[in-house]
DNA sequence: CATGAATGAGTCTTCATTCAT
DNA sequence: AATGAATGAAGACTCATTCAT
C-alpha cells in the first residue's frame, strides 16, 4: 500500500534517461559495477525498481549507456584534439592539462578511470570503446603537442610511444587517488593545482632541450 | 561465525591455505571482488566449495587474507626501504624502480593496484592497510632518495609531497595498463624496460639540477 | 476495482471492445493465457497499454469476456440444436459435422478447444461455461440425431453417453492438430474434408444397423 | 532463522532429479507451464527454491527434462510397436488400446496430451520430440495393425493417413476430459472401460468388411 | 476516450554459506 | 580434513495495473 497523500510520480519522459544515467554514475562510482544494485540507482534517481527498465534493457546496458552517452560525449576529447597549435609547446601542454583537469578531474567524471580499470576485463567491448574514444585520442593529443615542441626545438626527441603513456599517468593517478584513497590519508590533502603544477614542472624540465632549459627557468 | 581480528586461518594442513589464497588472487584479478565466485576460487585451488570455509570465515575474509598475507609480505617494501644510500641518487632511483618492477610489475602481484583501486571504497579497512603498508612506505622510499639527491646537489628541491605521488604514477599505470587495457590495443605492445627507461630519463632530467644536467647527459 | 458479474465492458465507443477481444483471441491462441501479455493484445488491437482497462477490469476478465462474448455466441450451437430432423439420420449427421467445421473448424475459433484444454483448471468457472454452453449442447445435438437414427432403425442402439464423447473427438482433435502440431509434420498435410469424410464413413458404418449397411454402401 | 530442531535436509543426490521431475509433472499438470512456479515444484519435491537449479538450468529445462526423461521413456511406445501380429486384427487393436490405457490413460502420464496441446507453440522443439517419438510411433502402431487387418480381409481398405489420426482421437480425448473437464460435470462420470469398449465397438464395426461383420457380431 | 510513464508485487535465478556425511 | 547437497537471502527483471496528462 502506498501513501496517496502525495503525487506518486510525475511524468519525466524527457529527463528520465539522463537522471537514471546520472544516478548510475554515482552508484557505480561508489560500489563498482557488480556491487551496485539497480534499486539503489533507481531510488537515487527518484524512481522505483522497474523504471530504469523502461529506458535500458538490463544492468549491463545501464553501465554501457552511462559510459557511452553520459561520460564520453562530455569529455570532448576529440574536439580538444583539434585546437590549433601556436606559440610555446610548453604552454600548450599546460593549457591542455588545465583543461583536462577542469573538464574531467574536477567533475563527477573523474571516476571514469577507476571504473574502467575495475571493469575493463568484465566489459571488454566497453573497454575497447574507452580505449578507442578516450585513451587513443588523448594520447594523440599529447603526441601532437610533443611532436610540435620537438619540431620547434623546444623538446628533446624522446620515445613518443612511451611518453604518451607516461605523461598522463600522474593526472590519472590523481583522479584515482581522490576517488579511492583520499579517505585513507585524511591528514594529507593533495591540492590538485599544486600537484599538476609540480608534475608539469618536472615533465617540462624532463623533456626540454638544454637550450630551452637554460633560457626559460622553471616558471 | 565470528571473524577474529587476528590471523584467522591457521595453517592446518601444509600448503592448502596458501593455495586457496593464490587461487583467490587469480580469480579476484580476473573478475574483481563482487563478480568472483567462491566456487571458482575453490576449484582453481583444486578443492571444493566448502573447503575455503575451513580456513576463512567468509568471502570478504578471503579477499583480506589474500591481500594481507599473500601480497603485502612478498612485496618487501619495508625491507627495500632500508637499503643504504651511497653514490648517485639517480642510480638509486633507477635501482629502486628496477627492483620494484622485478618484484611486483613482472609478477602476479601486478594486479594489486587494479584490485585496490576497484575495491578501496568497498573495503575501507583493506584500503587503509594497503595505504599504510604499501603506499606510504613506497612513498617514503622515494622521498628518502629524493631528499638524498637534493642534499647531494643532484636534484632540484622540488615539492616532495606531490613528487612522491607523481613519480610512481607511470609505474603503477604500466601495471594497470597490462592488467586492464593491453588487450584493447593488440598492435601496440608496451615493452616495460623501454617504458621504465623513458620514464626515468624524463623524471631524472626533470628533477636534475642544471649543473648535473650539463655534466651527465641522459644516459 | 470490482468486476461486476454482468457484462462488464459496455460498448462505449463503437468497435473498440470488439477489436480488443479479437486481438485477445489471437494472442491467447498463440501464447496461452499466462504467457500472453496485455501489451501484446493492446498493440495488436491498435491501442496502448492502458486502453483495455477502460473496458475490462483485469487480464482474467479479458480472457473470460473473449470466450463468453466473442466465441460462444458466434458458434451458434444452441440454434444449430434446433434444426428439424427429417430424412436420413446419417445425412443429418453429415450435415451437422459439415456445419460445425464450417463455423468453427475453419475459422479463428478453432483455437477454442486448445485454449479451454489448457486453461480449464486455472479458470474453472470459464470451463464450466464452456462445458454448459458448448460441450453439453453439442453433445445434446449429436444425441438427438443418434436417437433419431436409432428410432428410425438406421443406427444400432449404442451406449449413447459414451458415444456423444466419442463422436466429436476426431473433429476436435483435428482442430487441435492444426493449432498445435501441424508445424511438426510439414510433410503430412491433413486435408479436413477428406479427414471428416473418412471419419463419417467409419462412424456411420460403425453405428449402422446391419440392415442399413447392406442396403446403403459407404456413401 | 530456521528451526534447528529437525534435520534441515538429507542428501538425496540419486533420488533428487527424479523427485523434482515428478513434482514438476504434477505442478505443470495443474497450472500449465507459465503459471507454474519453481518454488511450487521445489516444495512439492520437499526441497527449497534453489535446489532444482542443482539439477536443471532453468524453468524451461525442467519442463523439457520432465517430458524427455520422465514421460516419454515410460510410455514405451517404441517397444509396443514391435509386438508380433497374429490372430485377429480386431483383437490386436483391442489389446493395444487396453495396454495404452493401462500405461498412460490410467497413470499420471495422462496429462501429457493436455500439456503438449497447451505448450506446443511455446516449445516447438519439445512438440517436435513429442510428435516424433510419441505421435508418429503411435500412429505407426495403429497403421500396422490396420494394414494387417486389411491384408487378412478383416478390415475394409480405408484411407489410412486419416484413420491413424481418427482412431486415437477418442482415447486422447478421454484423457483430456479427465484432466480438464471432468470437474465440470460431476454428475456424469465417464467410466473408461465402458468408454473404450464402446469406442472399439464403433470403430471395429466401422472398418470391418461386411463379411466379417455378419460373422462376428459386436461382442 | 486514450495515452504511456511509473509502479511494485511477483518470479526466476544466483551464490555465499552451512552441515551431514 | 574435505566433500558437495542443500539452503535461503538477495537481486535482476517482468508485467499487470494505475493514473496524471
Amino acid at each position: 500500500m502506498h501513501c496517496p497523500l502525495t503525487k506518486r510520480w510525475s511524468r519525466r519522459k524527457e529527463a528520465r534517461p539522463q537522471e537514471i544515467l546520472e544516478a548510475a554514475l554515482e552508484v557505480f562510482a561508489e560500489k563498482g559495477y557488480s556491487a551496485a544494485k539497480i534499486e539503489d540507482i533507481a531510488s537515487r534517481a527518484g524512481v522505483t525498481r522497474g523504471t530504469p527498465y523502461l529506458y535500458v534493457c538490463n544492468k549491463a546496458d545501464i553501465f554501457k549507456a552511462m559510459l557511452r552517452e553520459l561520460m564520453l560525449p562530455q569529455l570532448g576529447i576529440a574536439e580538444l584534439a583539434q585546437t590549433p597549435l601556436e606559440g610555446s609547446a610548453a604552454d600548450a601542454l599546460r593549457h591542455i592539462v588545465g583543461l583536462w583537469w577542469e573538464r574531467m578531474g574536477a567533475t563527477r567524471f573523474s571516476v571514469l578511470p577507476k571504473l574502467m580499470i575495475a571493469e575493463a576485463r568484465n566489459f571488454p567491448e566497453v573497454a575497447q570503446i574507452y580505449h578507442d574514444e578516450f585513451i587513443v585520442p588523448g594520447q594523440a593529443l599529447f603526441r601532437r603537442v610533443v611532436d610540435y615542441g620537438v619540431a620547434r626545438g623546444e623538446f628533446r626527441p624522446i620515445a613518443g610511444d612511451e611518453l604518451v603513456h607516461i605523461f598522463p599517468a600522474p593526472i590519472v593517478m590523481l583522479m584515482i587517488w581522490q576517488q579511492a584513497f583520499a579517505p585513507c590519508a585524511p591528514a594529507q590533502t593533495l591540492e590538485p593545482q599544486r600537484y599538476l603544477a609540480t608534475m608539469l614542472d618536472v615533465f617540462l624540465h624532463g623533456i626540454a632541450t638544454d637550450f630551452q632549459r637554460s633560457e626559460e627557468p622553471s616558471r
